[in-house]
Parts: structure tokens; sequence; C-alpha cells
DNA sequence: CAAGAAAGTAACCGTTTGGTTATTTTTGCT
DNA sequence: AGCAAAAATAACCAAACGGTTACTTTCTTG
């Protein structure tokens, strides 16, 4: 098979851009070597800074990429017409999954709020997340107009559970597994988890 | 005032301490200098060497520095006879206050996630968290007794939960401010979100 | 095919890193 | 006072770091 340059320039890129988030998911910006990288994808430094000026620009593009990746996945879980109550349980049970199958996307942002969240422009931050956040917010108040939610909930509050109570499950995991002596990132452990938080919020919901 | 050689050699180590606090809480371990902290304690790095071993004897010392930090607050909180529902209120809102007061205490234990809690020997680890596990887990047992917690409440959640919530809302705090336009950590949002948490578990508990 | 552009390589550079050596100063004890 | 142990200093080191230079090979296109 033949491949034209700028294709080969392209995998050559993706090659660096894999390598690149599996160090950077692993050590972080500080710890993450670009010599590391470069030998991981196979290529040659130059190349690496052919590509990505420099280490900041190569990190921040995989950070991006990484907001994309479970963006797209909300997107897919959003659902105009279902139940509000359902919706959050979905959205919640999906954000678990989400998580479980990948755990580089849990370090990555893991170690970007400890950066201070700086490494991305808020702007591009927001244009990804702002779908989420009003999609639960317009479930919310639907539920409450159905009459399935309290009016005294307060929708702010909520947003902020669905989207962090996963995430929290997930970056104390290792802490937790070690003082609870068991293997808390496990699929069955997880499933549990994943009944239990969407099963709180919905109580609290309806209450 | 004279010291006595061994009090002046307890301050040396006590200034690299404090210093070794602030830098790895900052940067985490791969971050930090030991430089920056031999500079920042206005001590030579040689003695840092003498004082502690390595780097990384350094930063398993601070990070248990941190451990005992919060150990002694919740052992504090602990009230034998106070009523079970009342006691996890209680001790939500101390975490929240204790985390709002102490951010680097936040940081180190982030960082110390992401190194997947290899710095500190497990069991010394469970040596300062059982306490407050089993305070826990004693408080909802009463609460079934006493028949102001639901039977099928699992405790094992319910552990997790008050133990996790306070420290995700603040471990994501800049994130989640970016998106929401609005700073999290105002004294004013952790308190509405401590009652709000505490809140939620309790209507969970009686539901 | 010619020739220039793009892709790729190896060797190198100045700086910074964690850690050490050799030496001097201060302290504690008799 | 005298002397050994402890505390402190400055200068240093090899390795590792992000990034670059100078050069060769491969591809595209007139």
């Amino acid at each position: 098979m033949k491949l034209r340059q700028y294709e080969k320039s392209e995998l050559t890129k993706e090659r660096i851009l894999e390598a690149a988030v599996d160090e950077f998911a692993e050590k972080g910006f500080y710890g993450a070597r670009v010599d590391a990288i470069a030998e991981a994808s196979g290529i040659n430094k130059r190349m690496l800074y052919a590509h990505f000026e420099s280490k900041e620009k190569l990190y921040a593009k995989v950070l991006l990429i990484a907001y994309e990746w479970i963006a797209a996945r909300e997107r897919e879980c959003m659902v105009e017409d279902e139940d509000p109550i359902d919706a959050i349980k979905g959205f919640v049970n999906m954000t678990f999954d989400f998580l479980l199958e990948n755990p580089k996307f849990i370090r990555l942002l893991m170690w970007e709020n400890l950066n201070r969240a700086v490494s991305i422009p808020k702007d591009e931050l927001v244009k990804l997340k702002e779908p989420t956040f009003e999609y639960i917010r317009q479930k919310i108040r639907l539920g409450k107009k159905l009459g399935t939610v309290r009016e005294s909930v307060d929708e702010h509050q909520i947003v902020l559970s669905v989207m962090s109570f996963a995430f929290a499950y997930f970056s104390n995991a290792h802490t937790m597994s070690a003082l609870m002596d068991r293997n808390l990132t496990s699929r069955e452990d997880v499933l549990r988890r994943s009944e239990f938080i969407s099963d709180m919020i919905v109580k609290y919901l309806e209450a």
C-alpha cells in the first residue's frame, strides 16, 4: 500500500499524539519526557517538534483531545424526549461507564485540575461543555414542570453533582481502595457505585 | 536566646518541611525542585540531604504530615454519644470547613492519587484512617437500630460518600469554576455546597 | 527526469536536575 | 582550654532535560 506524503505525515502525527496521551496521562506535564514520547511513537524527536512546536503545545493538544473524547460520548447520551428522572440516571451511569473504560482520561483531567486548568483556553472548554450543562438544567426544569422533581431543588447543585460524582469516585479510587482493602475499580464495584449514586440523586430530586 | 544544637537542628528540619509542603503541594513530586525547597527554607541543600535522605523520603514525610493533619481534625469531630444523623451531618460540614482552610492538603492528596498512592505505606495509612471509618460505620448501624436510618442502606457506600464528596468538590473546583463562570471556592459557595451535600446524604439515609 | 519541498536522522548544546565531596564553622562535653 | 561530633557551606558532578543544527533521504510535481 502506497501512501501519499501528507497521509504519512498525518499518520506520524497520530502516532505521536497516541504516545503523548499515554506519557502525559501517566506522568503529567512536568513528569512526561519528550524523548520518551518520541521513542514510544518510533519517530525522531526532531519530527515531534516539526509537528508540535513545543512540549506545552503538544500537551494542550492532548488535553483538547481528551475533552472532545468525553464530549462526544455525552452528546450520544442526550436524548431529547426522555423522562427527566431516567435521563439523569442514564447520564450518571454513562459517565461511570465511560470513566471505567478510559482511565487515561481520568488521569489527564486530574493533572489538569492540578495545573489549575490553565492549559486549555476557557472559551474552548465552555464550548465543549455548555451543551451538557444545558441538557441537565433543562431536564431538571422539565421535571419540576411535570411534578416529578421538587420545586425547591437547586439545579446548580444537581448539575455539579451529576458532573462530578463519577469522576470523584475514580480519582480517589487508589487511596480508597488501599483504605478499604478492596479493588474499587472492578467492574462489579463500579456498577454498584453507579447504581448507588444515581439512586441517591434521584431520591433527592423526588424526596 | 540560646538554643541547643539539637533544638536548632529540629528547627531547621521544620523549616525544610514547611517549605517542602509548599513546593510539593504546588508542583507535585516531579515538578518540585530540591533546590527550590532548600532556598525557600534558607538552608543549604546539603543539610536537606542530611535530614532527609532523598527527595522521595522527603516527599513521603510531607505526605504523612498532611494525613496526620486531617486525622487530628477528624478525631476532634468524633463525638461518642451524638445522634447518628447529626454526627454524619457534622462530619461532612467539618470536612468542607477543613478543606476550605487547607488548600495545600487538597493538592497534596491529589498528587498522591496520581502517584497511585504509593508514597505512603498502606498500613500507616490504614492506621490513620481506620478510626474515622469505624466511627461512620458505627453511626450508621446505630441509626438503623434507632430507626432513623433505613435498613437497606449500604454502609459501605455511605462511608465512601461521606469521605469523598467534600474532597471531590474542591479538587474539581478550578475546572468547574471556569465552566460555571463563578468562583466555587468562595466561602459562601462552599457553605452552600456543604449544606447541600449533608442534606442529600441525610435525605438518602432517612428516605 | 529535475529540482525543490517535505520527511526523517543523528549528533549535539546549554541548562537544570538530584545528589555529593571536600572543607570550614559551631557546639557539647570533659 | 581542647577536641571530637554535629551543623553548615560552596563548589562540584554526571545524567537528563527540552530544544536545535546540519545533513540525508524520500516524495511530489512541472
